[in-house]
DNA sequence: CACCAAAATGTCAGCGCTGTCATCTTATAG
DNA sequence: CTATAAGATGACAGCGCTGACATTTTGGTG
């Protein structure tokens, strides 16, 4: 930093400024330092800045979530605004349903020291953890949490309308029996999705059927008992959408035993485009959740709170979208 | 850490040298002041410690894999390694075939300034990056490299075993006819894997028949090619071991394609025990590779490099194991 | 018990940066 | 053209720790 301000003709100090986007630093002097700072290719000391600042420049991510497909996307993500901001990310798996999570967390946030932590659900939920958060003021981001109406700094993507799409796309096959199976309660996305499903089934004026509604919790396992219950009725549905690709998979599975042919005979739709859509035969269609993207915002809403002198984002809303496979098609004559 | 000091006795140099396991302290000492820092909790800041010891107290886990249950499974194994021994962990997805990738790193390390990397298949055999961190005097340990003989520290599994093992278990349903697909010629797995098979093969004096053999590489469609071609052969196999899952996951569409039932007609057995396993219907034999506990060794291995007082760590060798499902059975008769 | 080397402990500067506050420069009003 | 405030820059201490070196303590020796 030295070599720098010395190039520049200026002191370390105004360096600083430049570096941490500091205002009242003139237009020309920011250039000018701007120019040495590249031309010397010069990276600020994290550990220097750190501690000068109190301040660890790192955030946290933390998770509780089986899907590891979910989980790479989110990394991608928050690495992608963490890079661009110089922060660095520590990402903390952890057991909601451990009693020992708060002790953990303690420790960790003790040691990294983390400026902030984005919670994904089902840690959005836990009232000990966001209350220890709140108390210690630990600014956070929630992901797709439950309630998306608190105050709480949040990201969340419509998976209602999302949800709307991909059963207009099985309405658009022709088929009117279409079963619902449910997403675990206390997910943000299982309410949304639901919501999306009758949203559809109204505006092409196609009656409500509870029958055809099942719960599942998003396991692979509920998603086959599920799929044998709406199968088994009298009428039995000629789709049926799952709130989720393992629950898709699993009413594959139980057609494959009832030997009921898919498309032919029963279209399936997952939620949420994990790789597994890909590997089933048939291929699953399914939607397509913006993970990624979310989570990018999720980091930079973070960021934006810590910052001082942080730039402005501009968040914009991230849309689901239908990715249609082999696992649908025309209703059967 | 002064309150650590002045409650103990001693001189805040001190409570350093417990800190960080130095000799030269008497273990009287050495106990009261541990006894006083477990009773204030007390946490050595972090970046007072990697500024004034020039060292960040980071590694760094590179990694370009397609597969996401691997990615977690490494992180967790690290993070476990990490977290025992005071180390952060930086994880940075990367883009082997990326011209831009070796630049990328210097920022990254740079900005981060790694003590050391852990580095994954396939940048494992990228000799630009391997260089690049030799002549830049960055530590690195290499996660089952293509050429396990070399000098550089490294982990890996035995994956000749596991497949020897696992093709023993087709042999023991009366298999006598084993397809085999070849995983991605650069992949240390690949050979080993083929190895294994071989070797299976010879102690039950089967002949090795070369027909039986097709090149795959480790994809979903590769798998499912070569399947097609195994399966139009005038004697087909009864079984097929596919290199990994994906490509089993493959094998199963081109079956049911071919209206071959599986395990009825044909066998299927995979590697990896990647998530897609349990989620095929029928679910998939495979074999369950401990990558957990290999990337948790590779970053005590990196540590013990790093650490000036490293503790002796014994990095017990690591067994895959063959778990059985339902995509085997016994030969037609 | 004096002596000495080795072991144990302490002293203190300084790692590279930022916060605080002092100083200097500029723009604007009068 | 001066007065004044706001804007821009600089000087300097100190963040919490460790490395180098100084000092004290210990235990073994003759």
């Amino acid at each position: 930093m030295q070599d720098v301000a010395d190039l520049a003709g200026v002191s370390s100090k105004t360096v600083s400024r430049v570096v941490n986007n500091e205002p009242k630093v003139r237009n020309d002097t920011r250039e000018k330092v701007q120019k040495i700072i590249n031309e010397l290719n010069f990276q600020p000391n994290k550990s220097a800045q750190s501690l000068a600042a109190d301040r660890s420049l790192l955030m946290g991510l933390l998770y509780d979530n089986p899907s590891s497909a979910y989980i790479t996307q989110l990394q991608a993500g928050v690495l992608a605004a963490c890079n661009s901001h110089g922060y660095g990310l520590v990402i903390h798996p952890c057991d909601n349903e451990d009693d020992a999570l708060l002790s953990n967390l303690q420790l960790l946030l003790a040691s990294s020291r983390m400026d902030g932590v984005i919670l994904t659900p089902p840690l959005t939920e836990n009232k000990v953890l966001l209350d220890y958060l709140d108390v210690n003021n630990i600014p956070f981001v929630l992901i797709s949490p439950l309630d998306q109406e608190q105050s709480t700094p949040l990201v969340y993507t419509d998976d209602t309308l999302a949800a709307k799409q991909s059963v207009q796309h099985l309405i658009d096959f022709g088929h009117k029996r279409i079963g619902f199976i449910l997403g675990a309660r206390q997910r943000s996305g299982s309410e949304m999705r639901f919501l999306g499903y009758k949203k559809a089934l109204e505006e092409n004026q196609i009656a409500f059927d509870s029958a055809l509604v099942v719960e599942g919790d998003f396991t692979f396992e509920s998603g086959e008992l599920a799929a044998q219950q709406l199968l088994r009725l009298d009428q039995p549905p000629t789709a049926i959408f799952a709130s989720n690709d393992y629950m898709a998979a699993g009413v594959m599975k139980a057609a494959i035993h009832l030997r009921i042919s898919v498309p032919y005979e029963l279209s399936v739709c997952g939620f949420d485009d994990l790789p597994v859509a890909r590997y089933l035969t048939p291929t699953l269609t399914t939607v397509q959740h913006p993970v990624s993207l979310l989570a990018e915002n999720a980091g930079k809403l973070l960021i934006k709170q810590l910052k001082k002198y942080a730039d402005a984002f501009e968040l914009n809303e991230v849309h689901a979208e239908v990715i249609v496979r082999e696992s649908t098609g025309p209703v059967k004559v």
